[in-house]
DNA sequence: TATTGTTATACTCTATAACTATA
DNA sequence: TATAGTTATAGAGTATAACAATA
Protein backbone atom coordinates (compact mmCIF):
# COMPACT_ATOMS: atom_id res chain seq x y z
CA UNK A 1 0.00 0.00 0.00
CA UNK A 2 1.24 3.04 0.43
CA UNK A 3 1.75 3.42 -3.44
CA UNK A 4 3.02 7.30 -4.08
CA UNK A 5 0.91 8.89 -7.27
CA UNK A 6 2.65 11.57 -9.27
CA UNK A 7 0.32 14.03 -7.71
CA UNK A 8 2.05 13.36 -3.92
CA UNK A 9 5.58 13.34 -5.76
CA UNK A 10 4.84 16.86 -7.10
CA UNK A 11 3.54 17.67 -4.05
CA UNK A 12 6.64 17.13 -2.19
CA UNK A 13 8.62 18.52 -5.34
CA UNK A 14 6.87 21.80 -4.59
CA UNK A 15 7.10 21.71 -0.55
CA UNK A 16 11.31 21.11 -1.17
CA UNK A 17 11.47 23.96 -3.73
CA UNK A 18 9.11 26.02 -1.54
CA UNK A 19 11.18 25.07 1.15
CA UNK A 20 14.26 26.16 -0.63
CA UNK A 21 13.26 29.58 -1.36
CA UNK A 22 11.67 30.28 1.95
CA UNK A 23 15.30 29.40 3.36
CA UNK A 24 16.95 31.28 0.71
CA UNK A 25 14.60 34.27 1.45
CA UNK A 26 16.05 34.11 5.60
CA UNK A 27 19.61 34.13 4.42
CA UNK A 28 19.10 36.77 1.79
CA UNK A 29 17.79 38.93 4.50
CA UNK A 30 20.07 38.21 7.13
CA UNK A 31 23.01 39.04 4.64
CA UNK A 32 21.02 42.19 3.47
CA UNK A 33 21.05 43.82 7.15
CA UNK A 34 25.21 43.29 7.55
CA UNK A 35 25.61 44.19 3.58
CA UNK A 36 26.23 40.14 2.54
CA UNK A 37 25.30 39.55 -0.87
CA UNK A 38 24.07 35.29 -0.76
CA UNK A 39 27.39 34.60 -2.52
CA UNK A 40 29.42 36.56 0.27
CA UNK A 41 27.09 34.54 2.89
CA UNK A 42 28.03 31.33 1.34
CA UNK A 43 31.91 32.24 1.14
CA UNK A 44 31.98 32.94 4.44
CA UNK A 45 30.33 30.62 5.38
CA UNK A 46 32.92 28.28 3.69
CA UNK A 47 36.00 30.29 5.13
CA UNK A 48 34.63 29.67 8.68
CA UNK A 49 36.14 25.93 9.03
CA UNK A 50 38.89 26.06 6.11
CA UNK A 51 41.38 27.95 4.51
CA UNK A 52 41.49 27.68 0.69
CA UNK A 53 43.31 28.50 -2.23
CA UNK A 54 41.00 30.86 -5.02
CA UNK A 55 41.19 27.86 -7.23
CA UNK A 56 39.74 25.84 -4.23
CA UNK A 57 37.38 28.35 -3.10
CA UNK A 58 36.35 29.07 -6.51
CA UNK A 59 35.09 25.40 -7.23
CA UNK A 60 33.54 25.05 -3.67
CA UNK A 61 31.42 27.63 -4.48
CA UNK A 62 30.85 26.64 -8.03
CA UNK A 63 32.30 29.96 -9.74
CA UNK A 64 34.70 31.11 -12.39
CA UNK A 65 38.21 32.12 -10.78
CA UNK A 66 37.64 35.55 -12.31
CA UNK A 67 34.60 35.97 -10.72
CA UNK A 68 36.20 35.03 -7.53
CA UNK A 69 39.07 37.45 -7.50
CA UNK A 70 36.22 40.55 -7.74
CA UNK A 71 34.33 38.37 -4.45
CA UNK A 72 37.34 38.34 -2.92
CA UNK A 73 38.28 41.88 -3.68
CA UNK A 74 34.96 43.56 -2.62
CA UNK A 75 35.64 41.19 0.86
CA UNK A 76 39.10 42.00 0.82
CA UNK A 77 38.14 45.91 1.08
CA UNK A 78 35.61 45.23 3.77
CA UNK A 79 38.17 43.29 6.06
CA UNK A 80 36.19 40.42 5.95
CA UNK A 81 38.96 38.18 4.47
CA UNK A 82 42.62 38.29 3.94
CA UNK A 83 45.10 37.18 1.13
CA UNK A 84 48.39 35.40 1.95
CA UNK A 85 51.01 33.89 -0.15
CA UNK A 86 51.30 30.04 -0.08
CA UNK A 87 54.80 29.41 0.82
CA UNK A 88 54.92 25.78 -1.36
CA UNK A 89 53.47 27.46 -4.55
CA UNK A 90 54.08 30.87 -5.19
CA UNK A 91 51.61 31.03 -7.99
CA UNK A 92 48.79 30.42 -5.28
CA UNK A 93 46.74 32.89 -2.97
CA UNK A 94 45.52 31.72 0.05
CA UNK A 95 41.89 33.05 1.83
CA UNK A 96 41.11 32.97 5.42
CA UNK A 97 38.70 35.03 7.13
CA UNK A 98 40.05 37.72 8.96
CA UNK A 99 39.42 38.09 12.95
CA UNK A 100 36.72 40.41 11.97
CA UNK A 101 35.20 38.13 8.87
CA UNK A 102 35.36 35.65 11.62
CA UNK A 103 33.16 37.70 14.39
CA UNK A 104 30.76 38.36 11.41
CA UNK A 105 30.60 35.05 10.53
CA UNK A 106 29.55 33.71 13.54
CA UNK A 107 27.25 36.26 14.48
CA UNK A 108 25.52 36.42 11.23
CA UNK A 109 25.44 32.52 11.50
CA UNK A 110 23.69 33.12 15.04
CA UNK A 111 21.22 34.92 13.48
CA UNK A 112 20.22 32.27 11.31
CA UNK A 113 19.24 29.91 13.53
CA UNK A 114 17.48 32.26 15.52
CA UNK A 115 15.01 33.12 12.62
CA UNK A 116 15.08 29.81 11.39
CA UNK A 117 14.37 28.26 14.81
CA UNK A 118 10.75 29.42 15.72
CA UNK A 119 9.87 27.94 11.92
CA UNK A 120 11.32 25.03 13.57
CA UNK A 121 9.10 25.13 16.32
CA UNK A 122 5.85 24.76 14.49
CA UNK A 123 7.04 20.58 14.53
CA UNK A 124 7.66 18.49 17.94
CA UNK A 125 10.61 17.55 18.86
CA UNK A 126 10.07 14.05 17.22
CA UNK A 127 9.32 15.43 14.19
CA UNK A 128 12.49 17.63 14.07
CA UNK A 129 14.60 14.64 14.91
CA UNK A 130 12.42 13.09 11.90
CA UNK A 131 13.40 15.76 9.69
CA UNK A 132 16.61 15.67 10.65
CA UNK A 133 17.12 11.85 9.47
CA UNK A 134 14.51 12.41 6.38
CA UNK A 135 16.39 15.44 5.31
CA UNK A 136 19.86 13.61 6.07
CA UNK A 137 18.99 10.86 4.00
CA UNK A 138 18.10 13.09 0.88
CA UNK A 139 21.29 14.67 1.24
CA UNK A 140 23.41 11.57 1.33
CA UNK A 141 22.20 10.24 -2.24
CA UNK A 142 24.17 12.33 -4.31
CA UNK B 1 12.05 12.75 26.41
CA UNK B 2 13.18 13.13 23.22
CA UNK B 3 14.75 16.35 24.17
CA UNK B 4 16.28 18.45 21.43
CA UNK B 5 19.59 19.69 22.55
CA UNK B 6 21.07 22.87 20.91
CA UNK B 7 23.40 20.29 18.30
CA UNK B 8 20.51 18.84 17.47
CA UNK B 9 18.85 21.71 16.13
CA UNK B 10 22.40 23.14 14.48
CA UNK B 11 22.11 19.74 12.38
CA UNK B 12 18.58 20.73 11.76
CA UNK B 13 19.05 23.67 10.57
CA UNK B 14 22.15 22.94 8.33
CA UNK B 15 20.27 19.82 6.84
CA UNK B 16 17.80 22.73 5.98
CA UNK B 17 20.65 25.13 4.63
CA UNK B 18 21.93 22.23 2.38
CA UNK B 19 19.15 21.36 1.27
CA UNK B 20 17.73 24.73 0.41
CA UNK B 21 21.02 25.22 -1.72
CA UNK B 22 20.91 21.32 -3.31
CA UNK B 23 17.53 22.68 -4.94
CA UNK B 24 18.75 26.11 -5.68
CA UNK B 25 21.04 24.43 -7.38
CA UNK B 26 19.31 22.03 -9.26
CA UNK B 27 17.12 25.05 -10.64
CA UNK B 28 19.94 27.65 -11.69
CA UNK B 29 21.49 24.95 -13.11
CA UNK B 30 18.64 23.89 -15.35
CA UNK B 31 17.68 27.28 -15.66
CA UNK B 32 20.68 27.80 -16.99
CA UNK B 33 20.58 25.39 -19.60
CA UNK B 34 17.22 26.92 -21.05
CA UNK B 35 19.02 30.36 -20.48
CA UNK B 36 16.71 31.36 -17.90
CA UNK B 37 18.07 32.69 -14.37
CA UNK B 38 16.69 31.79 -11.27
CA UNK B 39 14.74 35.09 -11.21
CA UNK B 40 13.24 34.41 -14.85
CA UNK B 41 12.35 30.97 -13.43
CA UNK B 42 10.64 32.27 -10.83
CA UNK B 43 8.92 34.43 -12.91
CA UNK B 44 7.77 31.97 -15.38
CA UNK B 45 6.49 29.82 -12.34
CA UNK B 46 4.36 32.36 -10.62
CA UNK B 47 3.03 33.10 -14.23
CA UNK B 48 1.69 30.40 -14.96
CA UNK B 49 -1.61 30.17 -12.98
CA UNK B 50 -1.72 33.99 -12.71
CA UNK B 51 -1.78 36.95 -15.16
CA UNK B 52 -0.58 39.95 -12.81
CA UNK B 53 0.16 43.44 -12.84
CA UNK B 54 3.58 45.11 -12.45
CA UNK B 55 2.97 45.86 -9.15
CA UNK B 56 1.55 42.70 -8.13
CA UNK B 57 4.01 40.55 -9.54
CA UNK B 58 7.29 42.66 -8.13
CA UNK B 59 5.51 42.01 -4.73
CA UNK B 60 5.22 38.09 -5.47
CA UNK B 61 8.91 38.25 -6.36
CA UNK B 62 9.91 40.50 -3.35
CA UNK B 63 11.39 42.79 -5.75
CA UNK B 64 11.26 46.65 -6.68
CA UNK B 65 9.05 47.30 -9.70
CA UNK B 66 12.07 49.39 -11.31
CA UNK B 67 13.57 45.77 -11.29
CA UNK B 68 10.61 44.56 -12.63
CA UNK B 69 10.36 46.66 -15.35
CA UNK B 70 13.85 45.37 -16.71
CA UNK B 71 13.14 41.59 -16.01
CA UNK B 72 9.79 41.50 -18.19
CA UNK B 73 11.69 43.74 -21.28
CA UNK B 74 14.16 41.08 -21.53
CA UNK B 75 11.42 38.25 -20.74
CA UNK B 76 9.56 40.16 -23.58
CA UNK B 77 12.16 40.34 -26.22
CA UNK B 78 12.68 36.94 -25.71
CA UNK B 79 8.74 36.04 -26.13
CA UNK B 80 8.53 34.46 -23.24
CA UNK B 81 5.92 37.41 -21.62
CA UNK B 82 3.92 39.45 -22.94
CA UNK B 83 2.67 42.67 -21.32
CA UNK B 84 -1.47 44.38 -22.07
CA UNK B 85 -3.12 46.95 -20.97
CA UNK B 86 -5.83 46.87 -17.98
CA UNK B 87 -8.77 48.06 -19.02
CA UNK B 88 -9.98 49.02 -15.89
CA UNK B 89 -7.03 51.22 -14.56
CA UNK B 90 -5.28 52.83 -17.62
CA UNK B 91 -2.10 53.08 -15.24
CA UNK B 92 -1.65 49.86 -14.83
CA UNK B 93 0.30 46.89 -17.04
CA UNK B 94 -1.13 43.55 -17.02
CA UNK B 95 1.74 40.50 -17.51
CA UNK B 96 1.41 37.41 -18.70
CA UNK B 97 3.24 33.91 -20.13
CA UNK B 98 3.20 34.11 -23.80
CA UNK B 99 2.25 30.54 -25.53
CA UNK B 100 6.08 30.18 -25.96
CA UNK B 101 6.44 31.01 -22.16
CA UNK B 102 3.81 28.92 -21.05
CA UNK B 103 5.43 25.71 -23.32
CA UNK B 104 8.90 27.06 -22.21
CA UNK B 105 7.59 26.80 -18.23
CA UNK B 106 5.93 23.30 -18.38
CA UNK B 107 8.75 21.60 -20.11
CA UNK B 108 11.31 23.32 -17.47
CA UNK B 109 9.46 22.14 -14.47
CA UNK B 110 8.96 19.02 -15.87
CA UNK B 111 12.77 18.71 -15.90
CA UNK B 112 12.90 19.89 -12.23
CA UNK B 113 10.54 17.26 -11.40
CA UNK B 114 12.43 14.39 -13.50
CA UNK B 115 16.09 15.58 -11.43
CA UNK B 116 14.71 16.08 -8.29
CA UNK B 117 13.17 12.46 -8.09
CA UNK B 118 16.10 10.63 -8.14
CA UNK B 119 17.19 12.37 -5.22
CA UNK B 120 13.41 11.61 -3.40
CA UNK B 121 14.36 7.71 -4.60
CA UNK B 122 16.39 7.84 -1.35
CA UNK B 123 13.38 7.61 0.47
CA UNK B 124 10.60 5.12 0.71
CA UNK B 125 7.18 5.87 0.14
CA UNK B 126 5.78 6.18 3.27
CA UNK B 127 8.69 8.35 4.07
CA UNK B 128 8.08 10.45 1.98
CA UNK B 129 4.80 11.22 2.97
CA UNK B 130 6.37 12.04 6.26
CA UNK B 131 8.71 14.19 5.27
CA UNK B 132 5.58 16.17 2.60
CA UNK B 133 3.59 16.19 5.67
CA UNK B 134 6.97 17.95 7.84
CA UNK B 135 7.48 20.84 4.91
CA UNK B 136 4.01 21.39 4.92
CA UNK B 137 3.81 21.71 8.66
CA UNK B 138 6.99 23.76 8.42
CA UNK B 139 6.03 25.86 5.32
CA UNK B 140 2.48 26.41 7.33
CA UNK B 141 3.85 28.25 10.37
CA UNK B 142 4.07 31.91 10.01
C1' DT C 1 -2.16 64.36 -4.21
C1' DA C 2 -1.25 59.50 -4.62
C1' DT C 3 -0.30 55.50 -7.49
C1' DT C 4 1.58 52.83 -11.63
C1' DG C 5 5.19 52.11 -14.32
C1' DT C 6 9.52 53.49 -16.84
C1' DT C 7 14.05 55.59 -17.11
C1' DA C 8 18.66 57.01 -15.36
C1' DT C 9 22.30 55.66 -12.63
C1' DA C 10 25.23 52.82 -9.90
C1' DC C 11 26.88 48.56 -7.85
C1' DT C 12 27.26 43.48 -7.41
C1' DC C 13 27.51 39.02 -9.54
C1' DT C 14 28.60 36.43 -13.33
C1' DA C 15 31.20 34.55 -17.42
C1' DT C 16 34.66 34.59 -21.39
C1' DA C 17 38.95 35.87 -23.10
C1' DA C 18 43.48 37.74 -22.77
C1' DC C 19 47.35 38.38 -19.90
C1' DT C 20 51.30 37.63 -16.20
C1' DA C 21 53.93 34.88 -13.29
C1' DT C 22 55.20 30.55 -11.80
C1' DA C 23 55.70 25.34 -12.29
C1' DT D 1 53.44 23.70 -21.98
C1' DA D 2 50.25 23.91 -18.30
C1' DT D 3 48.41 26.02 -14.10
C1' DA D 4 47.10 29.98 -10.68
C1' DG D 5 45.31 34.43 -10.52
C1' DT D 6 44.19 38.99 -12.24
C1' DT D 7 42.36 42.23 -15.48
C1' DA D 8 39.32 43.77 -19.24
C1' DT D 9 34.99 43.60 -20.92
C1' DA D 10 30.15 42.67 -21.21
C1' DG D 11 25.58 41.48 -19.61
C1' DA D 12 22.03 40.37 -15.98
C1' DG D 13 20.01 41.45 -11.50
C1' DT D 14 19.35 44.65 -8.00
C1' DA D 15 18.05 49.21 -5.69
C1' DT D 16 17.27 54.37 -5.28
C1' DA D 17 15.77 58.49 -7.19
C1' DA D 18 13.55 61.22 -10.62
C1' DC D 19 10.00 61.31 -13.90
C1' DA D 20 5.42 60.78 -16.85
C1' DA D 21 0.75 59.48 -17.06
C1' DT D 22 -3.34 58.39 -14.81
C1' DA D 23 -6.46 58.13 -10.68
Amino acid sequence: MSQQSRDDQDALIDALAQTAFVVTAVLGRIGLEHDLSLTQLRMLGVLRDRRLRMSGLASFLGLEKSTLSGLVDRACARGLVERSADPDDRRAVIVALSARGAELAAEVFAEVSEQLLPLLAALGPAEQSRLRALLAGLLASP
